[in-house]
RNA sequence: GGACGAGUGGCAGAGUGGUCUAAUGCGUCUGACUUGAAAUCAGAUGUGCUCUCACGGGCACCGUGGGUUCGAAUCCUACCUCGUCCGCCA
């Protein structure tokens, strides 16, 4: 939620900041203001009655105590509560719209943020090189590979599941489970970050706190009985746990690596990346959540897309690092890394990290805050970042790593969580 | 799922309709004493909103939301969370 403070000191930079994000925000600008002003006034109305109304009750106590008669304090106080109530309803109800305008609302862009739509990415770096195959191998899409290999079982998870759902099989299994292993390890031995494993469903508190509600519902799985939420990924419950609190300044930064599966409607997306595993509605990822003072969060995302990159470059996969545009960044980032891995089976960049700052914008929604240096209670800035999602890394791995034979074989880095360096194909019928 | 009990400041804990402006203790900070520290003494110490150029006011907050009342931490009500016991269960 952006701070209510911006929209009274510096309308016209707010909306020339949301209009760099391509979606028409700007032209709320206006209401916001309105509802806020409208707000003001009642509030010095309704406080003003109060104060007389607790001035008047104080004398009443006074005069009782003192076995003295308070009728005319009675006459005189008389229609005030009623007033009273009449205004703090119509107060909650602009408190409301307000705050149901302000929560629609999305981040504003970091200055360095390159400005435009998708076509706006700024690629920032890119490591490695496409690999380099026989001649005259073309490489498989991994649903060649999955069904060459015995890895994957994308029929049977449509039986169970629908569309969109996938199951891992043998040996895909095994690396599936040891990747995430292999990721969690980095990531607290060598990034210092502290394992967490949350709760994957959430309360709806939780799905503001974070930016996914109220916007996005229709891409969120529900559970209606209980109005629970199956995380779309662990920033929620992650970042969602220090929800409410005021940390001491020497609690900073804190660092979480969380593994959990993210569940995803797509309801957007219908159509898109229907083959294989690209576009799936569950799939495991390894989040990495940074929650800092307010003043270390740039250094902090240049840090987060460091560790994410790291992954690949260990596995030998070549990447690259996309700068978002205004147009192209999610509701709740300032500035948005995405980290695009080559699948040459497929021929295309999957992204497989979504390094974001979302500076205070997450905090306000959740109430969560530090004392600064001088005392103050100021938000903290919150990041996320993917370090990895793994049904991506996964093509990407067995792509690159196949041969001629139907054969993969891992990156050394894997061999010991795997067992073994190679995933041999079936036996052919 | 059932029964009973409990939720008060950073922590402990009093307060059961009216100067509650929430006692008291611990903790923390500042000062005094001290060569320094401890001990002791004195003072300070919540959050949010809002008005004001400022000084300084006002309002709200005792788990959460409703309600009763001129007035609610206190009474009513629903819910949430925690505890204890019972039942069920991987």
């Amino acid at each position: 939620m952006l701070d209510i403070k911006i929209f009274r000191e510096q309308p016209d930079e707010t909306r020339r900041r949301l209009a760099t994000r391509g979606r028409g925000d700007e032209t709320r600008v206006t209401e916001v203001l309105e509802q806020d002003e409208l707000r003001r006034k009642l509030i010095a109305t309704v406080e003003a009655l109060k104060a007389e109304r607790n001035r008047i009750s104080k004398e009443v106590g006074i005069r009782k105590a003192q076995k003295l008669s308070a009728d005319d304090l009675f006459a005189k106080i008389k229609s005030i509560p009623e007033e009273i109530a009449l205004l703090d309803a119509k107060l909650t109800e602009v408190d409301a719209s307000r705050d149901a305008l302000l929560l629609t609302l999305p981040n504003l862009p970091h200055e360095s943020v390159p400005e435009g739509d998708e076509s706006a990415n700024r690629v920032e770096r890119s490591w490695g090189e496409k690999p380099v195959f026989p001649e005259g191998f073309t490489p498989l899409p991994h649903w060649e590979l999955a069904e060459k290999l015995g890895i994957l079982d994308l029929g049977r998870a449509t039986k169970v599941s629908g569309s969109g759902f996938v199951v891992f099989k043998g040996a895909g299994a095994r690396l599936e489970r040891v990747l995430v292993q292999y990721l969690l390890d980095i990531h607290t031995r060598e990034h210092g970050y502290t394992e967490i494993n949350t709760p994957f469903v959430v309360r709806r508190e939780c799905m503001v706190g974070t930016g996914q509600l109220p916007k996005f519902e229709e891409d969120m799985y529900g559970i209606r009985d209980d109005e629970l939420f199956l995380i779309p990924t662990s920033e929620v419950s992650v970042t969602n746990l220090h929800r409410d609190e005021l940390l001491r300044h020497d609690e900073l930064p804190i660092r979480y690596a969380a593994y959990s599966p993210c569940f995803r409607r797509e309801a957007g997306s219908a159509g898109k990346d229907t083959r294989g595993m690209i576009r799936v509605h569950q799939f495991d990822k390894v989040e990495l959540v940074h929650i800092v003072r307010a003043e270390d969060s740039y250094a902090t995302l240049e840090t987060l897309v460091g560790h994410a990159e790291r992954i690949l470059q260990d596995l030998g996969l070549h990447y690259r690092v996309l700068c978002l545009s205004t147009g192209d960044m999610g509701f709740t980032a300032a500035k948005c890394y995405d980290i695009e891995v080559w699948a040459p089976g497929l021929g295309t960049w999957l992204e497989v990290s979504s390094c974001s700052n979302c500076e205070d914008f997450q905090a306000r929604r959740m109430n969560l805050r530090y004392k600064d240096k001088d005392g103050k209670n100021v938000p903290c800035h919150t990041l996320n970042g993917s370090g990895t999602a793994l049904a991506r890394l996964f093509i990407a791995l067995v792509e690159t790593y196949q041969r001629p034979d139907g054969s993969i074989h891992l990156p050394e880095k894997l061999r010991p969580y795997f067992g073994s360096d190679i995933i041999p194909p079936l036996p052919s019928v």
